[in-house]
DNA sequence: TCTGGGGTCCTAGGACCC
DNA sequence: TCTGGGGTCCTAGGACCC
């Protein structure tokens, strides 16, 4: 048995737990640059704001209806999410932190009465950190997430389901014909796996509900659509399918992207645009015990502005795997003076971080060149270390230095970004 | 004027090998 | 004129999540 424990419209009540004055009106919390909603209050979303709506859109109701709306401030969301998941913990043996505001809890094994221990969990995280919750239980990962969101939606749209099932939902202490009921209730498209393109394919033929993609076959469903659906109806059904991963596997992955707050046109501003974000991949990369083979530099102009258009990206191979912030930013500087080209307002930038492993990998290495690599590590260790202490930012590398030894190679296309474009056959490598 | 920033998994099809 | 077939690896692209 698996329970779902999720912060309600969690950056807005991070906000209110600060500023207690936001309890009862419409609040809105705003990605960066304040471009568009990324958390909502109940009473923002009452007035129709929608998730990932822009700002310009519903900013009219500011005045009209009294909506407040904030700048995030994602490092007080991360603080808060740590306590969060600590007291979420205490409900079961094992916990997988999924996103900043939701875990699974493994319930098996847990003696009694798991409504009530659920109740008294969500009780304690509201009383130490002021976060509300709802928590969904259910013999599958999908079926706990269903029943989470049936326990929030029965609190926020009264009559939308029994009340009984407000902030805390237990499917698996349901007769069948009250749990067919609750999923008759459920538009399929708000099943855990199920996004806009399926949903829609889902009702045309027939599928309206989440009961009716529960009694579909599951061979059929791998047939017309894919593994993945097959997958998520088994679980519907009640057979599990998806593991707890309490042991989440290092990112296979690092990315820091931004949209820009005006259009950029020059090259200096998006280097160092492109500079900070190198360095904010690089940290997370040393914070999991990575290093990096390849960066990946990429801009582009706004998908929803007219005007000329201009998307690419290039990869640079970095001579040997890699976590230090100067040679990456070296590597995502060198492949941006490769890819730019004037006369282009563009909207947005961003460095990842691929082929990644892990950072014992040069251990055994006894050459010159990995032992400075090593003392280097150190260094970053260190400026990572006051960063944490004094705050993002405090201690930054003044320089990357020069470009070092250079080398050919064949420009390779990442399959995130198949649309950009590019001529550049050769560009050097960077140096680890 | 103003449109998020991360991630993951699966599959089809091409390249290549024997 | 006839023109293998199966296995594996890689990549692009699609779909989903919060």
């Amino acid at each position: 048995m698996l329970a779902l424990i999720d912060g309600n419209n969690f950056y807005v009540s991070c906000e209110r737990v600060f500023k207690p004055s936001l309890r009862g009106r419409p609040v809105v919390v705003l990605s960066n640059n304040d471009g568009c909603a990324i958390s909502r209050s109940d009473e923002a979303k009452a007035l129709g704001v929608k998730m990932a709506q822009p700002h310009f859109e519903f900013r009219h109701l500011e005045e009209q209806e009294g909506l407040v709306s904030l700048s995030a401030n994602f490092t007080l969301y991360g603080d808060m999410s740590d306590r969060m998941m600590s007291l979420a913990a205490g409900l079961g043996a094992a916990q997988e932190i999924y996103s900043i505001d939701e875990s699974f809890v493994d319930l098996s094994g847990i003696p009694g009465d798991l409504r009530g221990r659920a109740r008294s969990v969500r009780e304690r995280i509201l009383q130490w950190t002021g976060i509300p919750c709802c928590v969904g239980i259910g013999p599958t990962k999908t079926l706990a997430k269903l029943a989470n969101y049936i326990a929030k939606t029965a609190e926020r749209k009264p009559g939308s389901y029994p009340p009984l099932q407000a902030q805390v939902c237990d499917l698996s202490a349901l007769a069948p014909n009250e749990m067919n009921a609750l999923l008759a209730s459920t538009e399929v498209g708000e099943v855990w796996g199920v996004g806009r393109r399926i949903g829609e394919q889902l009702r045309e033929g027939g599928v309206i509900t989440a009961l009716d993609l529960a009694h579909l076959d599951p061979a059929t469903v791998r047939r017309r659509w894919s593994v993945v659906l097959e997958r998520t109806v088994r679980e519907l059904q009640g057979l599990p399918c998806i593991d707890l991963d309490d042991a989440p596997a290092p990112k296979k992955e690092i990315a820091c992207t931004r949209s820009f707050g005006h259009p950029v046109r020059e090259l200096p501003p998006l280097i160092e645009a492109v500079s900070e974000f190198a360095a904010r991949a690089a940290e997370k990369l040393r914070r999991q015990g990575s290093l990096a083979g390849l960066v990946l530099v990429f801009a582009h102009t706004s998908p929803f502005r007219p005007g000329p258009r201009f998307a690419r990206s290039l990869t640079v191979p970095l001579r040997r795997p890699t976590s230090d912030t100067a040679a990456i930013t070296q590597a995502a500087v060198l492949g941006l003076e490769c890819l730019f080209e004037p006369g282009f307002d563009l909207a947005k930038a961003g460095v990842m971080l691929l082929e990644l492993c892990d950072d014992s990998v040069m251990q055994g290495e006894l050459d010159l060149e990995v032992e400075v690599g090593r003392e280097r590590g150190r260094l970053m260790h260190a400026v990572d270390v006051l960063n944490d202490r004094y705050g993002k930012g405090t201690l930054r590398l003044a320089s990357t230095g020069a470009v070092g030894e250079q080398r050919e190679w064949t420009m390779k296309q990442r399959r995130r970004t198949p649309q950009y474009t590019t001529d550049w056959r050769q560009v050097p490598v960077a140096r680890a």
